[in-house]
DNA sequence: GTATATGCAAAGTATTTGCATTAGG
DNA sequence: CCTAATGCAAATACTTTGCATATAC
């Protein structure tokens, strides 16, 4: 990985008063190890098969502070359950959903469902009802954070 | 709600040889109550408010029915563990998800990007790095379901 | 009558938290 | 030193499952 990340990293925690510890840089470079997703228990996994063995209460904590400071994103939303919606007595829409608070607000838009169609079919994929979601902080969110 | 969509709920119950059980119409009828978005605790909770209490366990598997006959979606993806990536060594980048094997193709295309920036604008809505999803269905997994 | 659906409680999975101990600055 | 970070185990949140009982057909 790159040495310069890693410089960027030690200079956030410096900065916002945060330690530099082993852990910490362990599990850093454990992320930064391949460009592929990953979830919390696959590093805390690969760690201990590696013998840098971290505790999962240190890896999960870890995550939060690397997606806090912008060094991860989550590729999900925020919400831990599986939601729904009826499906027959609705128009087609699409989803815009807050990651953080969870709000959700739906929406219609004729190029983005003509480009999802064309992106589909260029990747072998096959797009179901209701299936597109856009990820980002809603207003009051973001006012929130300031 | 609709008169008809019961009886599609009936029909479809009767062809694929399963039971047509109060339980089953009760929560077919919470569903469509609204148009809102749900979890299966809301529904589970609601229909207690109201006295027509079914099982947590009965709720959770008559989701699952109606999902997979086409009367319920799913909003959010099947893998239940939250993902992440690292954010700074890669270019910006959208997600096509696989519902059925989580499966994860990863595109960039400068016309959604637009688009999304638009619709997010107008909708107060603040996009974060790799923000958009479109869920869908991998061509393995299709051809598995013939 | 018989197979399927239900309810309950227990198990499972992913994640978070409290607290005593350790260690970075 | 002193505060923040760690590890552990327990707690939590959501969901699934095994099994005995009930019920639709």
């Amino acid at each position: 990985m790159d040495k310069t990340l890693l410089e960027k990293f030690k200079d956030t925690l410096h900065t916002n008063g945060m330690k530099c510890t082993p852990a910490r840089l362990l599990i850093f470079k454990e992320v930064y190890s391949s460009s592929e997703h990953f979830d919390a228990d696959e590093i805390y996994f690969r760690m201990r098969r590696e013998k840098k063995a971290v505790s999962r209460a240190t890896v999960y904590r870890t995550l939060d502070l690397l997606v806090e400071n912008g060094f991860v994103s989550r590729v999900n939303v925020g919400a831990s359950q599986v939601h729904f919606e009826n499906t027959l007595a609705q128009e087609h829409h699409e989803h815009l959903v807050c990651t953080q608070c969870g709000k959700i607000i739906e929406f219609s838009d004729k190029v983005i469902e003509k480009q999802q169609n064309l992106i589909c079919e260029e990747h072998d994929f096959f797009p179901t009802k209701h299936n597109l979601i856009i990820f980002g902080l809603c207003d009051k969110c973001r006012k929130r954070n300031n």
